[in-house]
DNA sequence: ATGAAAGCGCTAACAA
DNA sequence: TTGTTAGCGCTTTCAT
């Protein structure tokens, strides 16, 4: 019943010195054939694996990447965690996550556990985190990389989608359709990706000749969405929006439900829906919902590279505000402008 | 610029001993009020945390648990993540993730990864490890919980739904519901969750006097069972089943997706639909699903209580085969038995 | 109640 | 290439 095998015991029984075997286990340390063949045998017979966190104490490197993230319940996140995961375990990190509430006091918490874990990365889903904390955790020279939220100032990086010329195209491609009363219904307003679809939308709409119909604001739960569907289409149909964005799938998805089954409104005959993220639902055909796709594996590339880079360069790597773009998939849930698809030259 | 700020920092900087400075961080040790406020400011100043992989080292207790999960589309995982890692953050313990793909020699290989990180226990989410590796977690006294999985042997807890008692209810509803062909597209051949639920319906059709009318196989994936779907139901009128039962809810979206648009068939009234899961996308009202409710937090709640018992008294915690009755959600994907909801006593 | 001292299992100089 | 030595930051006896 052996218990915790340790490189000491190896060493014994390889015969050898206990760092030869750490050796052994170090890639790129210089080890002769013959001594290596003797570890891994020994290795092998005792059934040794070097201790991680051992190994951390002394370099300093716990390959460890910190996951905060506020809820699951937007598909989006479930989809970016596992490509997540899976890149940084190729790369011989491994992800722990910590939930963390919207309330910011909470978050500043949950990072301060974090850095008891002398992770060497941090990943925020989401959420946004005190200045600060920011210090805190650059002065603990544990890179942050913000992922899908915008996030101002110097020392932080940050990954999202272009959501400003998203909306933007979203609001293209609405008034292309030839909808007259465009509306809009509103995630959190404490999130970048709300603020910068909005602003998005907006401009489109101005650049095109048009602006906002209705709004409403959905907080990025699907009841309140619900709700805000229900306000903004329960009225006379001369007062009701023959479009809509919806700020992200998710709450489509309830809008789209209170349209068709509450209100008893054809999609997209009497109303357009559009929304934001492409999460796997958005494709099946019950929905069929015309959106911008998060490229989500683009962003966690961008998230690892961001990372790997301060890691192995703490010092000179510099913060990367990086913007990737969303593009509009095409689906049934909006009328389609005349002439589409537009024929390219 | 504090780099990192150690025990012995604060201890210099209080007035005290490097060891009184670990027993005010330590619960339940025994400090002096006066000394605890000396190093509590200290601290305070100079923003030390206990760092805790270096407690782990010596502790032997790393407060980390490791999660193996294969897959996150089905919104099942998410969902049981989520509650598992706040339930363990609100005991002071985190999760470390490990993405692993169905193969076996791979989720070996990942137990062993986790192993090396030296965690106070594993879950398995949805994933069967070799007996092989089962030991080697027993014999490094790490205590392992199987989720959503049935692992037969001694030293193997799990947590799962009563799968056989669920696929049994079903099949009893369908059958109350005056359905007489009846069909079941199977998950994924390997997993328990699959074999136990058809062997429930089957069990459940057989006492009430009928055999499965057809039965395809969906792998637990949206594209074979689409495919699924539709070898069954592209047939003629007569030969087509009048209910199925889809091993989980997500398939079941593809499958009513499938009959709905791709085959024109109306669900309930040409044929009803039942799924397993209760998934969140199972109440929307576009599927509006008659399902088996897992429930989630029930089941996280078990694997977290196993886990604790084992990891405070690893020598005495028993291993718990624990199964959690699946309530029945009724909702319109079904034909609804005559005299429905029945009336008690 | 407190300090001194001994490690936890490992890596990283430093010599040899 | 190899062994020796010194810690990484902490908890935990053991004295006092």
């Amino acid at each position: 019943m052996a218990e915790k095998i340790t490189s000491l015991q190896v060493a014994e029984r390889a015969g050898v010195s206990q760092s030869a075997v750490s050796r052994v286990f170090t890639p790129g340390a210089s080890v002769s054939k013959k001594t290596e063949d003797k570890v891994r045998k020994a290795a092998a017979e005792l059934g040794y694996r070097p201790n991680v966190l051992a190994r951390a104490m002394v370099s300093g490197k716990s390959r460890i990447i910190g996951l905060v993230v506020a809820y699951l319940d937007n598909y989006f996140y479930p989809e970016a965690l596992e490509i997540l995961s899976n890149d940084l375990q190729e790369r011989g990190y491994h992800v722990l996550v910590f939930m963390a509430s919207q309330t910011a006091g909470n978050i500043d918490g949950v990072v301060e556990e974090i850095l008891d874990y002398q992770v060497d990365g941090i990943v925020t889903a989401s959420v946004a985190m005190s200045s600060d904390l920011s210090q805190r955790c650059a002065q603990a020279k544990v890179p942050v990389v913000h992922f899908n939220r915008f996030q101002d100032g110097d020392g932080v990086s940050f990954v999202t989608s272009d959501n400003f010329q998203g909306g933007r195209e979203l609001a293209q491609f609405l008034v292309a359709g030839e909808h007259k009363k465009i509306a809009y219904i509103a995630g959190w307003e404490g999130a970048s990706t709300q603020r910068d679809r909005e602003a998005g939308f907006r401009a489109g709409l101005d650049e095109f000749g048009q602006k906002l119909f209705a709004r409403e604001v959905g907080e990025f739960d699907v009841d309140h969405a619900r709700a805000a569907a229900h306000a903004m289409f329960n009225v006379d149909a001369n007062d009701r929006p023959d479009a809509v964005f919806v700020a992200n799938d998710y709450m489509a998805f309830a809008v789209m439900d209170e349209l068709r089954f509450g209100l008893d409104l054809k999609i997209p005959d009497d109303v357009s829906v559009v929304g934001f993220d492409d999460v796997p639902p958005a494709a099946w055909r019950a929905y069929d919902l015309t959106t911008m796709r998060q490229r989500a594996n683009l962003m966690v590339a961008e998230t690892v590279e961001t990372l790997m880079a301060h890691i192995e360069n703490p010092s000179s790597a510099k913060t990367r505000k990086i913007s990737i773009a969303a593009p509009l998939i095409v689906r049934g849930s909006a009328r389609l402008p005349k002439n589409w698809p537009p024929v390219k030259g």
